[in-house]
DNA sequence: TTAAAAATTTAAAACGTTTCAAATTGACAA
DNA sequence: TTGTCAATTTGAAACGTTTTAAATTTTTAA
């Protein structure tokens, strides 16, 4: 492997000289840039990574680190950001490291890896409320970027659907067809975002004029098991005051939703209506099921460039509050919703 | 972050001692070994990968390149594996780097790893035949384990399931039921496995006098639709020419299989039985379908611990030839496998 | 008590890069 | 020619570790 010393010998140039041509430094003369951009291609030359990190302190690796429960199969959706984050910082030349958290404490996980001083930055998905990793990174002041938010205005870089907003334009789509008795069937409480879809929620509906109540509002796992089994008991109540319309937080718990609603005998959109939101996740899909899903759309995976380039803006020195953004979800109308039934 | 500077000049000794002390060498008296262990711990010292890198040229990262067709999820098997690897990877202090390849060409995206001389081997999975990424690595001297094996009898550390084998306990079972015609539904062409159930399934044949023909031997997609369509063909086939048995090399295809045969309107096993390679995947599982599908197992994520064990032992300098497993898989009768129909 | 041997410790070089401070070169005006 | 200034280039230190070869201390045997 050609190193910078390599390099200066073949040109009869200083280390120094050549380690400026190659950075790009504006001192170095048109002349010598050339030359030894040309040699560096000829001898294939890449710098030495660990070189770089011990003088630089920066390493061009980012980690991430992923908490799942063994057994349990990993989310798909999470596998599709990590490819998508993945070559996206290859790109830019930065490596994204993965690594599985076991320890019960997830800090543990991230005070191993700081402390082998290996990594630049984080990429941190599904915040918690209070999350301790976040807090952790920023009393060591790491870079890292959120996918997601904790906070309403937190004081760190973060890439998140304005979740309050999905929640708020699933409400006022199904107030405009007339429903009275709107119910969420949220993800899991522990999560940022399924709070904020609650809040969203409520809030749109108090806004309406419309009731809210701890009967209609569940938190639960994010899967179509519970979709089907949280549904079900909502709707084994008598008609008149069971809900005419459901809120979904993801598309597994709406295809659970749906398949209660048929095993009860009980149409969509005729009896009930379903709209949910769409992470736009290959598996279960929100198009074909029958009916269509009506949803409010943010497709996961487009989070990755913005996610990359705060990434990059944060090693370069950015201030992370200036590298905040929030998506809005797109209402996409098909035909799980419809009027609220004629009582 | 503390060095080594800074233990030795707590201790007063010199920076050499210390590294001794830590790293175990035999000629550090038993005082100072504690001393320094005490002192290292009280100031909480980590070795700082990347000088360790630069020194010894060992990182303690190892890479995994991924191949995915961008949109195509994630198999979901390969998450498994790759959190497994992870994991225990870290408890012997080593790092595993994911990486997603998204050149056409595979071997780039690992010269590309290679040339930032920031690994210390590589993990290989799904090999081709003539794979060129094995190729390159040996050519280059890194080392690496294979996940699969490409070849009769390489030179490389590999784990590997014997597939000759699992096809032939599949037909010897078939055999011993009286099956005479047995289609073999396998993986992809290019990948290695498939074309060593199929030889092993084409020896166990001729070696019980059974007939063997091309249309009873399809290569495909590994996936439950790709089942259900090369069954449907099979099944179309008259009662006396048609298979009675059918060997799928995946437990999704065996799935396709039994609905294919179900819309066929044959039961299983009575009209024609099914027997699967089980590689314990969470998605698609064995044990739930009706009837529960007679499988050869050896689950997928078994393979992470020896190819950990292996990917050190190289790292330590051993013999890759020394490094070399293969696993057998076991049969498990369950209900979709019966006596050949009697004609 | 002393020489030799063994055990332990150390200074210094090396790994490949970046960067500071200093040195060299060239151009231009005096 | 000389001096000045800017444009380039360079030597050397630094990053934190490992390891070789040499130096020092301790132990053993005579």
């Amino acid at each position: 492997m050609a190193t910078l010393k390599d390099i200066s010998e073949e040109l009869g140039l200083s280390i120094a000289t050549v380690s400026r041509a190659l950075n790009g430094f504006p001192e170095v003369s048109e002349k010598t840039r050339t030359l030894v951009a040309e040699t560096a291609k000829r001898l294939n030359y890449r710098p030495n990574r660990a070189a770089q990190k011990l003088v630089s302190g920066r390493s061009g690796i980012v980690g991430m680190l992923v908490s799942l429960q063994p057994g349990v199969s990993a989310e798909s959706s999470l596998v599709e950001v990590i490819m998508g984050l993945s070559w996206r910082l290859a790109k830019r030349d930065v490596d994204l490291v993965m690594n599985v958290i076991v320890d019960d404490d997830p800090v543990a996980a991230y005070r191993r890896m700081v402390s082998k001083n290996m990594l630049d930055g984080f990429i941190i998905n599904a915040p918690q409320i209070n999350d301790p990793r976040i807090a952790f990174l920023e009393a060591e002041g790491i870079p890292f970027v959120v996918h997601g938010r904790a906070e309403e205005d937190p004081s760190y870089a973060f890439f998140d659907l304005d979740n309050a907003n999905a929640a708020a334009q699933a409400v006022g789509l199904l107030a405009n067809l007339q429903h009275q008795r709107i119910a969420m069937i949220n993800g899991p409480a522990s999560a940022a975002f399924a709070r904020q879809r609650a809040e969203g929620f409520r809030h749109a509906l108090t806004a309406r004029g419309l009731a809210t109540s701890e009967a209609f509002n569940s938190y639960g796992e994010n899967t179509r098991a519970s979709g089907y089994t949280r549904t079900l008991e909502l709707l084994a109540q008598p008609e008149e005051s069971r809900p005419t319309a459901l809120v979904c937080a993801s598309t597994p718990l709406a295809h659970g939703a749906l398949r209660a609603a048929q095993d009860r005998g009980l149409t969509v959109p005729d009896a009930v209506s379903v709209i949910c939101h769409d992470d736009v996740t290959p598996v279960l899909t929100s198009e074909e099921t029958n009916p269509p899903l009506t949803v409010t759309r943010a497709a996961l995976s487009a989070a990755c460039e913005p996610l990359v380039e705060k990434m990059i803006a944060l090693l370069n020195g950015a201030d992370p509050r200036a590298q905040q953004t929030t998506e809005t979800a797109k209402l996409i109308v098909r035909q799980s919703t419809g009027p609220a039934p004629r009582h």
